[in-house]
RNA sequence: GCCCUGGUAGUAUAGUCAGGCCUAGUAUAGGCGGCUGUCGCCCGCCCGACCCGGGUUCAAAUCCCGGCCAGGGCGCCA
């Protein structure tokens, strides 16, 4: 098989931007085949891009011999390049097509393909990921990845808007001793170092400059979880915020939430519709619950908790059916969160920590944070973390450590709520679990 | 880590409970041929599979044991 350069040729159009108006205008299009119809004299291929699909038509009689005898080689997924003429055509879909004056390959593609990618035809998850490249071929997966692209861009948009900087802190860090998730090990030259799981002491290190900054970015966590909302890496949104409670980061959390779904609402029409998703932009403020009020609700629902206790899957679930939507939950007691939640100043039992619950799914924990050495020390120790391996981390408390507050938001679940699909997988481009180390 | 379920052509499934009529059916993909308005095109022909190992039995895709792999639930999870 003859393989053809790109040479000269450039794209005049992408397939969406053809409409019937450029009629009889010649035009450059690029893509790959995603179908072949063949009536005999009449061939129909469909190409797809970026942004869409588009019918290129061959008539034996009606094209230039050599593009007929190319346009007979083709196959599913070749990476082609056409030059020819839009026709407006009623029949056609979108009533209009393209007939081809010249026809570029640029590259085969191995027959029959690993997955149907039309998608009529299903694949289980294991064998898509595995072809992942070609399963996102099909539009429904990359319209998931728009929205994320989308949602990352309200993101961007809103924290920077509300005075917030973005910022990198290290994926390669020191300690083991952050808290209770465990760690992957890295070879660091002569020492053994570790992934960073969050980001949340540098964070808290930077609001003492910056005041206000967010940081979008990978974290990696070896917990051997084997559930649809769990991964070893995964992308998560944090911010820290100077001179501020838990509160008022929950009203940057919320109305960030309200501005992203806004957002994907408006801009990402096309794509939810291929997914068969509605958006449904929530009201703020978001209900607060509190433990308590969550374990008196459970407790009406026959589950009983013991106070200071976590709350189990399964009594979530009972909560997601309850509520419905966005809702935080408040006043966790301090020791069920991590060391550095601040304990409330009238009855220190209670936190300042919170979590944002969709349904019975926890999209995202903050709190305001102790900003007190001592008590940071005194709280470490309470947790079994010896106050040594925190060393580099405390001495910033005595460089004017101001009152703080942040969160951390799982961007992939937010993409879940966005996008409607229930296994995390599915919107993670090369997800990466116990199990799963390629592609 | 514990538990449940499963593994049949490239993909997706039927068949397994009640072993024999399964030289394993169907759809789709793929190959060859035909077809000038398809849009899940259509028609004909063809190709192609019982995860691996052991056992029970006259007989195993089907039952039993071990292994490997996968999906899911729980737990774990700043």
């Amino acid at each position: 098989m003859k393989i053809d350069k790109l040479g000269a040729w450039r794209r005049s159009h992408y397939s969406a931007d053809i409409s019937p108006e450029l009629d009889g205008q010649e035009v450059i299009v690029f893509g790959w085949v995603q179908e072949i119809r063949d009536l005999g004299g009449l061939r129909f291929v469909i190409l797809q891009d970026k942004n869409g699909q588009l019918q290129i038509t061959i008539h034996k009689n009606k094209v230039v011999a050599e593009v007929v005898e190319k346009a007979k080689t083709l196959q599913k997924q070749y990476s082609i390049g056409v030059k020819g003429k839009v026709k407006t055509m009623k029949n056609a879909p979108g009533g209009v097509e393209i007939v081809p004056n010249e026809l570029r390959i640029f590259s085969v593609s191995e027959q029959p393909l690993p997955l149907d990618i039309t998608g009529r035809t299903k694949a289980e998850i294991d064998v898509r990921l595995d072809a992942r490249v070609l399963d996102l071929r099909r539009e429904e997966n990359q319209a998931i990845f728009r929205i994320q692209h989308a949602a990352l861009q309200a993101v961007r948009a809103f924290l920077s808007k509300q005075g917030f900087m973005e910022v990198f802190t290290p994926r390669i860090i020191v300690s083991a001793t952050e808290g209770g998730a465990a760690l992957f090990p890295v070879a660091y030259f002569t020492r053994e170092a570790f992934l960073a799981q969050s980001p949340q002491l540098y964070k808290e290190q930077l609001s003492l400059d910056f005041e206000k900054v967010f940081e979008i970015g990978p974290f990696f966590r070896a917990e051997e979880s084997h559930t649809r909302r769990h991964l070893s890496e995964f992308i998560s949104v944090d911010i820290e915020q100077a001179f501020a409670n838990a509160e008022d980061v929950m009203n940057v959390l919320e109305e960030l939430i309200h501005d992203v779904c806004k957002y994907v609402a408006d801009n990402c029409k096309r794509e939810l519709e291929l997914l068969g998703h509605k958006i449904v932009v929530p009201e703020i403020p978001f209900k607060r619950l509190t433990y308590r009020e969550i374990l008196e609700e459970l407790e009406n629902e026959k589950i009983h908790i013991n106070w200071g206790e976590d709350i189990p899957t399964a009594a979530y679930r009972v909560l997601g059916k309850l509520h419905p939507y966005y809702y935080f939950i408040t006043d966790w007691p301090t020791k069920a969160k991590a060391f550095y939640i601040k304990p409330n100043d009238d009855n220190p039992e209670l936190s300042e920590g919170f979590d944002l619950m969709w349904h019975w799914v926890e999209l995202s924990s903050g709190g305001a944070r102790i900003h007190d050495k001592e008590l940071l020390m005194k709280r470490l120790a309470e947790q079994g973390l010896s106050t040594e391996s925190f060393k580099t981390h405390l001495a910033t408390f005595d460089y004017g450590m101001p009152p703080h507050a942040g969160w951390g938001l799982g961007l992939a679940r937010m993409v879940m709520v966005l996008t409607g699909v229930k296994n995390i997988r599915e919107v993670v481009l090369f997800p990466r679990d116990q199990f799963r180390l390629t592609p």
